[in-house]
DNA sequence: AAGCCTAGCAACCGCAGTCGG
DNA sequence: ACCGACTGCGGTTGCTAGGCT
């Protein structure tokens, strides 16, 4: 699952591998519908492109092309882009037509150098989501996936290798993936609360990585270095003020991940031995399969950290919908009924 | 001045997802 | 439920301008 402690590329992961927290209400609404998707979309490889045959134009746009694009669009709206090349009297494929339409000649389109301000949104945003560009892009108005990616593949992408050297925190977070890494193979409550971790774990590393390689990073770096500690409800708190979506740090260092850790580690305490100190996930969400420990009190541990992670989930849910009523469209997680619906929600994790 | 190198960015490509028939 | 058309998205390519030798 995860690459080998000291594997740098880890780092430059999507921070969410698993999509479900990504992008998802509709994910967990249809999920049997996109498995009988994906296997269409799998036999449908190969399909002839919508270009194909015809000799369209390739290549940069000129001004007169631009201006058809424009006038055609103002008048008419871009309703199918199919047909809009030929309506507007455009030697392109409707796909070039959209593109640069939608990255480059919408008039609400914001040119020019990117701010501080959303410099750091875009450090953050892909801390938690990875390469979801358009989901970076919504929460930047004016500004596209495309130059938002251009932007990270350019300069932000560079300023990070170079400070990986500057980040010896990093191996220790590695070395907790790679504890839980081993730790997800027990029961789906456990994989999905690894799989939180997991996420926590590598938003920390980019937040420490970005916290030496931008001047900006104050919150970021105080976050990073704090959110290991389940005393950092003030940091959080203080994190909560600004409108910056970073939510799986602050809902894991906030109340609510405070009172889940502590309610996990009384489930450890009935269920088993310690583990070591980096084994909260794995230690209290499933029974260690030894011999030594009954049947009965395994049963017991897996129950307890069952209902304990039920509850943290309504919690964070709860948590969840106040953000997404805040700042719109930017869904991490299902509703809260879906989340009741426990057998749906762990199933795209296996 | 010419050639080379590199960064930045627009555009393309192909797969994934959605929707309507 | 299925299929095909259409749209969206992310990765990649390749052009261009500017800097350097």
């Amino acid at each position: 699952m995860h690459p080998p402690p000291g594997d740098h590329k880890i780092l430059l992961l999507p921070a969410l591998r698993f999509p479900a927290l990504v992008s998802l209400s509709p994910l967990w609404q249809q999920i049997a519908a996109v498995i009988r998707r994906r296997k269409r979309a799998a036999a449908a490889m190969g399909r002839t492109p919508c270009c194909d045959g015809k000799a369209l134009k390739k290549g940069p746009w000129t001004p007169d092309e631009d201006k058809l694009l424009v006038d055609y669009v103002q008048a008419n709206g871009s309703g199918n882009w199919r047909l809009l090349p030929k309506l507007a009297g455009l030697n392109r494929c409707g796909k070039s037509c959209r593109l640069r339409w939608t990255n480059y000649l919408r008039p609400d389109i914001k040119r020019g150098p990117f701010t501080p301000e959303e410099h750091k949104s875009i450090l953050q945003l892909h801390a938690i989501v990875g390469n979801k560009w358009s989901m970076i892009a919504a929460q930047l108005p004016g500004r596209t996936d495309n130059e938002i990616k251009n932007y990270w593949n350019t300069n932000v992408k560079k300023q990070l290798s170079q400070g990986q050297a500057q980040a010896p925190a990093v191996i220790g977070v590695q070395a907790a993936l790679a504890s839980l890494g081993a730790a997800v193979a027990g029961s789906p409550a456990a994989r999905h609360m690894a799989q939180w971790e997991t996420a926590r774990l590598e938003a920390e590393a980019r937040l420490s990585l970005l916290s030496g390689t931008t001047s900006l990073a104050g919150t970021t770096s105080s976050v990073a270095a704090s959110s290991s500690s389940s005393s950092t409800v003030a940091a959080g708190a203080d994190h909560a003020s600004d409108a910056s979506p970073d939510i799986y740090l602050r809902l894991w260092n906030s109340e609510v991940g405070d009172s889940f850790r502590k309610s996990s580690a009384g489930s450890a305490a009935r269920g088993e031995a310690a583990h070591g100190d980096e084994g909260l996930l794995a230690s209290s969400a499933f029974p260690p399969s030894r011999d030594d420990s009954s049947a009965a009190s395994i049963v017991t541990a897996a129950a307890a950290a069952a209902d304990d992670y039920q509850v943290f989930l309504d919690l964070a849910a709860e948590e969840l919908e106040l953000f997404h009523g805040r700042h719109g469209g930017f869904a991490l997680l299902p509703s809260t009924d879906l989340l009741a619906e426990t057998s749906l929600y762990y199933a795209p994790f296996d």
